[in-house]
DNA sequence: TATGAATGAGATTTCATTCAT
DNA sequence: GATGAATGAAATCTCATTCAT
C-alpha cells in the first residue's frame, strides 16, 4: 500500500496516476504491463513514484483495492444480511445481483481490472494485501443463507462459495458478451442467474425420472 | 513443433529440457516462464535449443501437446457420446469424472499447465496447433444430453458448457486441496460433482417450499 | 530521433555517443555497426541508451541527420538554381564543387557516413525520415540545365543525375586518396572534375577524327 | 579458396553447395547471408562443409570465383588488346559491350553477385584472394588506348578505369532497370555507354559555345 | 518533496564454428 | 570422408529500480 504521502498530494496528480495504472494493468495484468509506460501515460516521474510507492506491486495493489473499494458500495445500501429471512432471502439475492450486473455494464473496467487477480500467483496475492471483501459479500450472504436453512450445509462454505462465484462468473460473461442486448436483458439475465445458483444451493431439489 | 532431431537426442536430455520447461510453464505459463531459467535448470545450451526448436512458443507447444496427448487417454476407453441413451447419461458422465479425477489427482502438473492454456491470447492459441478436442469432451457430452432431452435447451450451449466447466473446476479445487483425503474420497467426491452438474443441466428441477 | 532529453544531458557524454556511433557507422553501415561495440566505445550503459533512443535506426538516423545538416550547409550560401543562366552554368557548377570538396576534405568523415546510406533500403531509408536534399542539389542542377539548353536532354534526367553523381564520386575518391596533396590540388581537381562532367552532360561535343 | 577435395567430389553435391551460396549472397551479401541457411537449402551438412571450406569467406570467395571466370569467359573470343589499332579502338569497345551486356542480360544473377563486392571492406576484399582480372579487362583495354593515343593520358590510368567503370555501372543499371525494353534496346543502349565513354576518355573533345 | 538520468540484469534469438563419433 | 549435435558469444531491446541533485 502506497505510503501516507500519496493521499496528500494533489487529487488530479493522484488521479492521473490511478487511472493510468488501471487502464495498463486491466489490459496486461500485474506482470504484462509496464510500469515505464504506466507512469509515461501518466506525467509522472521515476523519483516521484517511488517516493510514493513502494514498488510496482504496490501501484497494483492500490489500484485494485479501489476496484474493491467501489464494487463494495454497490452494496452499500442494501439490508445487512442478518435481517434476511427464509422468506425473502432469494429475492434479496436478487436484488443485489440486479444492482451487480447493472453496476458492471456501466464500470466494465473495474470488473476486468478485478479479474486480473486471477493471473497473480497466490503467494503474491498474499502480499497484495488486498481486502476481498468484495468477493466475500456471496460468502456472508451464504453462511446466512446456511442459518436460515435455505442453502444447503453438506458441503463446506467455502467451496459453495467458489462455486456460486464462478456460476456467477459464467452468467456474468454471457451477459457481457452480448452488450448489444443492452439492459433490457438485465431482468432477465438476473432471473436466470438466481434460479441457477438456487439450483446449486438449495438444500434438496428434486431431480425429474428419465 | 521441434525438429525432428529432437526426437532422436538422448532420451535423458531430451526429458531433461521437457520436465524442466514443464516445470517453469506450469508456474509461469507461457509469458511468465523464463526461457533462460528453463535451460540453466535442464543444464542445456541456448544454441542446443535453437538447434531443437524454433522459438519460445515451440517448447511450449511441445510441452502442451504432450500433457493434451496424456488428458485424452483418459477418455480413451469410454464409449462414444453417440452411444448414450437418457437413462445412462448421468452415470456414464459420473465415470468420466471418476477416471478423470483419479488421473488428475496423480497427474497435477498436466492439469496445471493445460489450465495455463487460458493465459495465453487465442491467436497464440491458434499458432500452437493444440488439439483442443481434450478441452471439448464436455461440451460434446452436453450436446447430446441436449439432444436425449435430459439437459436443458433453454440457455445456449456455449454457456451451459462453460457453467458446467466451472462447476467441474471448483468442485474439482476441492478435490485437490485436500490431497490428504486420498483416493478415498474420490468417489464421493465424484458423485457431488455429477449431483451439481445435474442440478445445474436438468431441465426441470423442483425446488423445496420455504 | 531521440527523445528531447538526449538534447539535454552532459555535452561531453552526448559528444561521445554520437562520436563512438559515426565512427562505428561510418565503417559497417548501419547493419554492420554493433549497438554493443558502439556503446562500449562510449561508455554508456545500454539501459542509458534506450533511454535516449528508440532503437538502433534511432542513432543512426541521429548520426546521418547531423552529417546531413553539414553535408547541407555547404550550399547554404550559394545562388539558388533558378537564377542561373546558360552562360553561368558551367562556372557556378565548377564553385559549387570547390566548395564540396573544399569542405569534404576536412570532413571525410561526414562524407564517408553519408555514403552509408546506399546500404540502407529503400524501406529504412523511408524510416529515416532524413531529409535527403542534399543528395539531390545534383539533380536539380542537372534539371536546370535541361531547360537552359547546355545539359542534354537525349537521356533521362535521373540516368544523368547517376551518371554524373558517379564521375563526381570517381574523382572524388582521387581527390582523397592523395590527401598529401593537400589543398593546392582542390583547384585543378575541380576543374577537371567540371571538365569532366560537361563531357558528360553537354548536349553536343565533338570527337577528334582518327 | 576451397581445399583440393572439394573439386573431387560428387558434381552434382558440389552444384548444390555453390548454387545455394550464390542465391544467399546475391540477396545479402558476404555478412547478410546465413551460412546457416545455406547449407540447408543446399543439404550439406556442416561437418561436410568445414571439411572442404575453411570458413565463410572461403565460400564467399569461391563462389564469386565462379561468377568472375564466366565473366571472363565472355571476352575469351575476342581478339588481344595488343592487336587494337586506333581506328578500330572503339568499334571494338563498343563490340565488347555488345557481349557484355548480352551477357549480363542472360546472367542477372552473376552480376548481382560481383556487385555484392562492394559490400565487402577492402581488408576483406583482400583476404579474398580473388583475381579482379574481370574488372581489369577495361583498365588493360584503356591502357592500350593510351598507347594508342586515343586515349587521354593527362589523368592518371587506375582513375579513368574508376571512371569508366562508374559509366559502365550507371548505363548498364538503365539497361537492366527496365528488362521489359528486351534486346531490342540492346543495340542503342551499347552504342549510347560507348559514345558516353568516348566522351570521358577522348583525349581531346570540342565543347559548343554558348 | 520531487526529478529524471542512469543502471544492469535479463529477455529472446542468430550464427559461425568445433568436435566426438 | 562425413555427420550433425552442441556450443557460446553476440545481437537488439525491456524493465523495475536506484540515487545524486
Amino acid at each position: 500500500m502506497p505510503r501516507p504521502r500519496f493521499d496528500t498530494i494533489d487529487p488530479e496528480r493522484r488521479h492521473r496516476i490511478l487511472s493510468s495504472a488501471a487502464e495498463s494493468f486491466r489490459h496486461g495484468g500485474l506482470h504484462g504491463a509496464s510500469l515505464n509506460d504506466i507512469l509515461a501515460a501518466a506525467g509522472i516521474s521515476k523519483g516521484a513514484y517511488y517516493y510514493y510507492f513502494d514498488d510496482k506491486m504496490d501501484l497494483y495493489a492500490t489500484v485494485i483495492d479501489e476496484a474493491v473499494r467501489r464494487f463494495e458500495a454497490v452494496f452499500a445500501g442494501r439490508p445487512p444480511v442478518e435481517e434476511l429471512s427464509a422468506s425473502d432471502f432469494w429475492s434479496s439475492l436478487e436484488d443485489n445481483y440486479r444492482s451487480l450486473f447493472s453496476f458492471s455494464v456501466d464500470n466494465a473496467e473495474v470488473v476486468e481490472l478485478v479479474q486480473t487477480l486471477s493471473d497473480v500467483s497466490p503467494e503474491e496475492v498474499e502480499q497484495l494485501g488486498v481486502d476481498a471483501r468484495c468477493l466475500s459479500w456471496l460468502q456472508r450472504y451464504l453462511e446466512r443463507g446456511q442459518e436460515l436453512g435455505v442453502v444447503r450445509s453438506d458441503l463446506p462454505l467455502n467451496v459453495l462459495t467458489r462455486l456460486a462465484g464462478s456460476v456467477d462468473k459464467s452468467m456474468g460473461r454471457w451477459l457481457f458478451e452480448n452488450p448489444e442486448d443492452g439492459i433490457g436483458m438485465l431482468d432477465e439475465r438476473t432471473a436466470q442467474i438466481v434460479e441457477m445458483l438456487r439450483r446449486v444451493l438449495e438444500a434438496h431439489v428434486q431431480f425429474p425420472d428419465h
